[in-house]
DNA sequence: CGCTTACTTGACATTCTTCAACCGCAGTGG
DNA sequence: CCACTGCGGTTGAAGAATGTCAAGTAAGCG
């Protein structure tokens, strides 16, 4: 996301086809306060949605995530051509992974919300080939390579759930094919937030209504393949059909029943199994 | 891909925006021959070309791929909502993997071309959320789980190669992802043509002007998400400006250079780790 | 040869984008 | 305390890319 170096502002930039958001006017990368409670148990809140994990477990990784960085929005995690050396946590606030074209253009491959981590393979390390960055103020771990390693190796269920988050993470992304492809603009950004009320959920962050999204109407078009003009009034539409209501970066639900049914959404893809099947060793 | 069941097909159905592709009709499941040689070492052509394999790696992989069915353009493999309990190799010819939308869109999610193999993670089994499904005449084998997590055991070099593997497949639906969301239908098309040049180049089946492309255009259309009307027309204009010639199921690359660039392909992602990088032990 | 499937093409419709303003709010600096 | 500035959001008008509908042609197969 952001600031893609060398692109000068040349003057206000309002809604581009894809648009590289805007960048970063002179914020400096970790200020911004944010506002309470710390969120150091998010990776072990969606680690434990996935997979069991015992005391042991849930302090070793409240553990690795205790020394955290507040980032603004629009703050590179991890830059195009970098190869990782250590995992990345989101605790609070949104980041994304994403992908900038040549002339501007900007497609967001997946959100991590927090408790979502970006493990990078550490035994076949590749430069990045997409950028990580924020899309709000965040709070952000980084567990360095070895600790990481060290935490598969001493717990187990650490490994197994993340194995599961990365079976999920595919899925999701397979979803998001789907929607880019062949869902209208309408069907997008209600998949989209149904996906959200989920995931969110997962970690304590969805209420029955709806859910904090701070998220630009930019970032929502760059995430929907969309233009930014264009989400502005497809969510207008929504709002009078009364299905959502979104203003001051909150997410209200209004009629989930007909959210879901217009995006056709089955959460199924985004839990650990459907049938809850044994669990064998393998593969 | 194929015969959504139950979806009567009512006279023909030319193109349609995600169409379902036309259901076979009457055609059993394993008949049309295959022309020529068998192809048993495609897999390990493709993971050779990820990771060092000795002799007995290689000999083992033979081994599994050697018993394969045939099977015709259009059939289903894994069947949404099974569960799968073998690991499953293309041989020759095409397979993908495919999302139906009830009102009969449909989206390609990947494909599987000769040397690609489809292995679930039989650790945390999942019911399929997408159907698995042969685009054209293929032979295809099927590795039983029992068998799958034998090799994985006895052959550390088959395991890494296939994790690599499974990287690689993770990179390249990004770049669908961002096809599909941020270029045009003449970029998603020179992009899939590169592509394609790539992935069959390395298991020897791209020769330097072009490759064997063994599918319709209604196929490219569910790929690239858009109607089988648009791509005819847009490969018509590719073809007049002398980028590529497609037919009878070849497809020549007139001009490379032009066509890369149209695209704004780059190998790398294609690639086991672009900067030759020492491999260790880890994650 | 008759059938089916794939491919083509033309005319027209729709979704979404582009361009261009303008508004409002929050932060900032005088 | 207030004007200024910049970003995010909102809206209208016009345009481009792509989709829809409808036919017709070509090519492979039994």
């Amino acid at each position: 996301m952001a600031s893609l170096p060398g692109l000068p502002r040349l003057g206000p930039v309002p809604h581009r086809r894809g648009a590289v958001m805007d960048a970063f006017a002179g914020d400096p990368p970790f200020q911004r306060p944010i506002p309470d409670a710390d969120g150091a148990d998010m990776l072990a809140r969606k680690l434990g949605s996935l997979h069991e994990l015992d005391t042991a477990d849930r302090a070793a990784l409240d553990r690795v995530c205790a020394r955290a960085r507040r980032y603004a929005g629009q703050a590179d995690l991890l830059q195009q051509g970098e190869v990782a050396d250590a995992a990345i946590v989101v605790l609070r606030g949104f980041a994304c992974r994403a992908r900038h074209r040549p002339n501007g253009a900007c497609q967001i491959l997946a959100y991590l919300v927090p408790g979502d981590i970006c493990d990078p393979d550490f035994t076949y390390p590749r430069p990045m080939d997409h950028v990580l960055a924020t899309l709000s103020a965040a709070l952000v771990a980084r567990i360095p390579r070895e600790v990481f390693l060290g935490l598969l190796d001493r717990h187990p269920n650490i490994a197994r759930a993340l194995r599961i988050a990365r079976i999920v993470d595919e899925a999701v992304a397979r979803e998001w094919l789907v929607s880019v492809g062949r869902r209208s603009a309408r069907e997008r950004l209600a998949h989209l937030f149904c996906e959200l009320s989920v995931r969110l959920g997962a970690v304590g962050l969805a209420g029955g209504d709806g859910y904090d999204l701070p998220l630009t109407q930019v970032a929502l078009s760059d995430t929907t393949a969309l233009t930014s003009v264009h989400v502005n009034r497809t969510l207008r539409e929504m709002r009078r059909d009364g299905l959502i209501e979104l203003k001051g970066r909150r997410l209200v639900i209004l009629d989930a029943e007909r959210l879901r049914a217009v995006a056709e959404f089955d959460p199924a893809y985004l839990q650990p199994a459907v049938p809850p099947v044994a669990r064998e060793e393998g593969s």
